[in-house]
DNA sequence: GTGAAAGCGCTAACAG
DNA sequence: CTGTTAGCGCTTTCAC
């Protein structure tokens, strides 16, 4: 550890030219010989300059780091997203401070000042649930903040996915290889994300669709079709979950009853969490939000906002995919 | 947004004294009544006034900010790290800058470029497998590095779990609870982690214990029961899993040829990895390995690094704790 | 006890 | 075309 930094200075010394003259080759401004400004490029490369980040950020006002600000634990959500911010903004030298802040106010305004006296150049708020806002006003910083998966005010540029087109992909994908009677079993109403999934349902299908509540996970969805496959029932044949976990439950319910899937029963999930959709027997076909490509529009607009361009405040929902595997029979087109 | 920041020099000017005798007060050095300090003190927190950390940096030499490397691109190992890491250093100032890398060498090494323009206090290396270097090398550069849940060099300072104590810990509490014939499922023979779980399976059960080897994964768990489990055989009436999936795969499977958990056969996991081990029925009784706890450790002891102090170099194991859910039957003592 | 002044490493006017 | 000079905001000798 610990060969000295070597200053711009020593690179100047070196080429023979003033330190103002290698700063302006180095950084391509200013006029002067093309062989100078190579020849200066050349030592800097030798001598393995590296500009130092304090003494630019002291005049330029910028970090190249932003914060991502998360209360998403587990990662589910906000590594995709992360990992999308990230490599879009690698390239351009910015690296990302990961702030997790489990509804903890005092945390998350402690992670927002470590921030703020860093000079990130912008912070992306981001959740595990699109309608409940972090536990911290991010509204009047002095720096650009936009929000990606998670519910910002009304006036700022918020991304999330379109949950619509997802769940009517997914429906009209079910219909279109031969389901006629397809539920849907979700979460607890006060989701905002539930609400849209079950309205694109209706509007697939029509307002006699039938739509369960319950909580996000297996044993739901596995309670759920104990209730649906009911003898002296008309069976649905094509179930529509509102996550991964609740397909889950779903087919293994159904498998324990006899019943096949994807022959007798299509089930399709949402969110495509690797580790549980591949898990499941069958592979489960799903929505995928797209969360990587959220993170990257997410950090390139708020990388504009920082270098000064207006970015027109508003939600922007971005598409989701539907990943085939083998839940519900049929190939893609 | 953008409301100037003040500067030390404007607090000076609205307490009365010269920008020198601010510093000095606002730092808690040199000498002055203690009048003097405290009215400065007021004064710059009535202004809301934050240091420029890139002035401070320059002379300090000090970001206040980490890298964490990781190619554990699910966060799986890495989330709960970051977590501890963070939560250790948030106190002090310092933000943790998360690079996931994912086995990629370019970019890795633009990752650590970035870390390194942005003078970066320290860098935490950190991965999915214990037994795998990240493909980078970290070994002499400018600033403290310390291993977490990865192989570093041999004279670098590492953390990683007890794997042995866990593994020991898990057959013992089996053992305790009278079963008798303990077979050992685990993943593949290669991985560093499988190889000391294994022999402290044996050490603790004796030479003739069965280790059965697969992939990490559900359908690997299934699949070894459904060999274990043959007619003409004397059952085992426990299984110790290398990790959570591989547990609920035999713990499905058990039910599915209708053999009692915990009744019949004890199961036990490792990882808690929450989401499969809460999801799997019953609840899975697993080895947790505190990789939140050594996340704080690795965070902490980077940050002495950082600070100057001598860490010996070596390898530091901490322990695992085995979390009792009802896969086992018996209660904890 | 307090303040003036010199710099940390770099960039940007402004001369030459 | 190139170099001199004056800061960016803060800390730190060193006089007073």
């Amino acid at each position: 550890m610990s060969l000295r930094r070597v200053r711009i200075y020593e690179v100047a010394q070196a080429a023979g030219v003033s330190v103002a003259t290698a700063s302006k080759a180095l950084r391509d401004t200013g006029r002067m010989q093309d062989q100078t400004r190579a020849r200066v490029k050349d030592v800097a490369a030798q001598l393995g300059f590296r500009p130092n980040a304090f003494a630019r950020g002291l005049i330029s006002k910028r970090s190249f780091a932003i914060g991502l600000l998360t209360n998403d634990t587990y990662g589910r959500f906000s590594l995709p997203l992360m990992s999308g911010v990230s490599d879009a903004l690698v390239d351009h030298g910015v690296s990302v401070f990961l702030c997790t802040i489990e509804d903890d106010e005092g945390l998350s305004q402690r992670h927002v000042d470590a921030l703020l006296d860093k000079h990130v150049d912008g912070i992306i708020a981001s959740g595990k649930r699109v309608d409940r806002r972090l536990p911290v006003d991010l509204s009047k910083l002095p720096v650009p903040v936009v929000y990606a998966f998670t519910q910002g005010p009304d006036d700022s540029v918020t991304f999330v996915s379109d949950d619509r087109q997802g769940s009517l992909d997914a429906v009209n994908w079910l219909r279109s290889i031969g389901r006629q009677r397809i539920v849907h079993i979700t979460g607890p109403a006060s989701f905002q994300s539930v609400t849209w999934r079950a309205d694109a349902y209706r509007e697939a299908i029509g307002n006699d669709g039938i739509v369960l509540h319950g909580t996000w996970t297996e044993a739901w969805g596995h309670q759920a079709v104990d209730r649906l496959f009911c003898p002296n029932q008309i069976f649905p044949d094509a179930i529509f979950c509102g996550n991964d976990q609740i397909a889950r439950g779903a087919i293994d319910a159904l498998r324990e009853r006899g019943i096949a899937v994807p022959e007798q029963v299509s089930v399709v999930g949402f969110d495509n969490w690797e580790i549980v959709a591949a898990a499941t027997r069958p592979p489960l076909t799903t929505v995928d939000m797209n969360l990587r490509a959220l993170g990257r529009e997410a950090g390139l607009t708020v990388l504009e906002m920082a270098e000064g361009r207006e970015v027109a405040p508003g939600i922007r929902r971005l598409p989701c995919e539907l990943v085939v595997r083998n839940s519900c029979g049929g190939a893609r087109d």
